[in-house]
DNA sequence: CTGTTAGCGCATTCAA
DNA sequence: TTGAATGCGCTAACAG
């Protein structure tokens, strides 16, 4: 068993007889003698020495850290985000700091002064909403950043986005496909990105297919929690009658259907019921619920790549990928057992990340 | 807007026509002289200077930095955890690094090992397996761990549990009062910790109530996963016809629920259903389903706080803080509308955490 | 191939 | 109260 005291170079140098330089060049790898690198070894390995992380930071200004910034960690989607995140940094060598900022713009400001102090090489961030101020900030970080999000068009920073338009799309589409004609929404906040990206794909999907978006159709929840669509749908089914219902995601889906459920509607006879993110909450209500896959694993992990690609150039061109939803059709879509299972996504070549 | 180029504290010595030491004093709230102080916050100001984390941290020895390590992130139960641990240790100026090891010991073992480099002041750590070796190395550390869960008697660190014995008691115990006989069990991998704990608790109640606890009723879940929890579901209800099921977590209860109602079975009329950890699915579920709180958000407290305690005093006693149970119940378990939303604690007084 | 040495940026001891 | 100087542990440039 090695010692358990702490110990340094100077140590293992002292120990095998040889200078502290020796010691780092055999321990990180590099051209020496057989029997000078055997000492060095059996001295370190008896002193049970391991390098300082502070000391080598220190010197070379990397912390082999990653910073994964979100707004909500108890939103499945983001811890569904957050695993890919971390399996590709790890694979690389880096660790996952998590900072959990709130909603509020401000955190993240905050986040991006902290980060100043060189506690990460870089952060991903995945904002809920994009003030001008946080923008400004972004830009003048020092350090790589890459967004999960919509980025306005002229902020020069990696980023990975998802066509929730098209997200929309799907669902209404299927929908339309099995027959429904009075589609509701029910929506997060429309000040946060996802929600305003969400509600224009419902007016334009409407649209598109000829159907009435009217006001009464419409209802959002004042977060993407389960709580507030409860009240949400409480509220759509108060003031209209749909034959389907589109949720901004699957949270609030998870609530309506068990707004629809005490109501005694039937799902999917009565209302057909599509939600968002294809989470494990999707699969795992009763019955199954139809969700658009915006790709949160695959955000994550092209988020994840973007970042070691930027730390390994720190000069190459901004990044942008894009990626494309699919639909997963489970049982609340679907009327008795047709089709249900199925996996629809829009045809393009899906983005390489 | 401050300068965006990295800058030291000899650059504003320099600027602010001091020393260094000066500027060090009067940034860490030192006494100085009023007007030393101002000119020295002022040029700070101007260059928009922040500490360099690594600097400190290699002078001082503190990182400011707490690991959580954790088996399984993608199990909301841990995420609770998490979400308590963050909050608390934010709270005292500390971030919170995620460190993801799967379910391995040897992988735990490694995370001991680049601990020792000092990126971290402290390790919470929640295994789901203990392996001696695990034991050892976690004896040896050098540096401060709390540890969520079991441990071995003679193991001196601190730690929190829970008493699951008692939980399934609560559990058993409701079954029995709703007129409930035959009591399935399904369980997760016996050799996890948690899983040998469970199922004592569960062969302990049912001998309590002299009810039979004969091993068609007892299934073993591959792991704690929903995935699982439907073949081992599935397996129990071919084997025998239980009037009720408990279920090591919620990932499992809501994987059964749905076994069950596939089968034509409702819930509860047919067969009550209770699960464990009391988890958000528990809530989501349809019908929602009765769980055993393990206090998730508490242990999570409860070590972050001990963490911070031992890491205010190094040399303090080892503290063990035991978390009791309470039964959230909810639709699955109870006929028609009686009872349900109760909350049911065993009535001991709750350790302070 | 190996040893000597100079900082990285900061907190802190010791003088003044 | 303030300044000068030291060293935390390490890597890398340079010298031998």
């Amino acid at each position: 068993m090695p010692e358990t005291k702490k110990s340094t170079l100077a140590l293992v140098a002292e120990r095998a007889g040889v200078s502290i330089a020796s010691v780092s060049r055999v321990l990180n790898g590099q051209p020496a003698s057989v029997q000078l690198a055997e000492r060095v070894r059996a001295a370190a390995d008896a002193l049970g020495y391991v390098p300082d992380a502070s000391a080598r930071t220190l010197k070379t200004g990397r912390t082999d850290q990653i910073a994964f910034a979100v707004a909500d960690v108890g939103n499945p989607v983001y811890v569904k985000m957050m695993h890919e995140v971390e399996r590709v940094v790890a694979k690389a060598g880096y660790r996952l700091v998590l900072s959990s900022t709130g909603a509020d713009p401000q955190e993240q400001i905050g986040l991006l002064g902290s980060l100043n102090r060189g506690f990460a090489d870089g952060l991903v961030l995945s904002p809920l909403r994009l003030s001008a101020e946080l923008v400004d900030a972004l830009r003048a970080s020092r350090l790589p950043i890459v967004i999960i999000g919509t980025l306005p068009e002229d902020v020069e920073l990696d980023n990975v986005r998802v066509d929730s338009m098209a997200g929309i799309m799907l669902a209404v589409d299927h929908l339309v496909q099995q027959g429904r004609k009075r589609i509701g929404f029910v929506n997060g906040p429309v000040d946060t990105n996802p929600g305003t990206a969400r509600l224009s794909g419902y007016l334009t999907s409407m649209a598109e297919f000829g159907l009435a978006a009217t006001a009464d159709l419409q209802v959002a929840a004042s977060d993407f929690t389960y709580k507030a669509g409860r009240k949400a749908a409480a509220r759509l089914l108060g003031q209209s009658s749909p034959d389907a219902i589109v949720c901004s995601n699957d949270l609030l889906a998870v609530a309506t259907l068990k707004e629809l459920t005490e109501r005694g509607l039937r799902v999917p006879d009565d209302v057909a019921l599509v939600g968002m993110d294809n989470t494990d909450v999707a699969e795992l209500a009763n019955p199954s619920i139809t969700s658009v896959d915006l790709g949160a694993a695959r955000r994550g992990k092209a988020a994840a790549k973007l970042m070691l690609r930027r730390l390994a150039d720190p000069a190459a061109g901004v990044k942008r990928v894009v990626i494309e939803p699919t639909l997963s059709v489970r049982e609340s879509s679907v009327r008795a057992g047709v089709g249900a299972g199925q996996h629809i996504s829009p045809g393009y070549e899906e983005v390489r990340a």
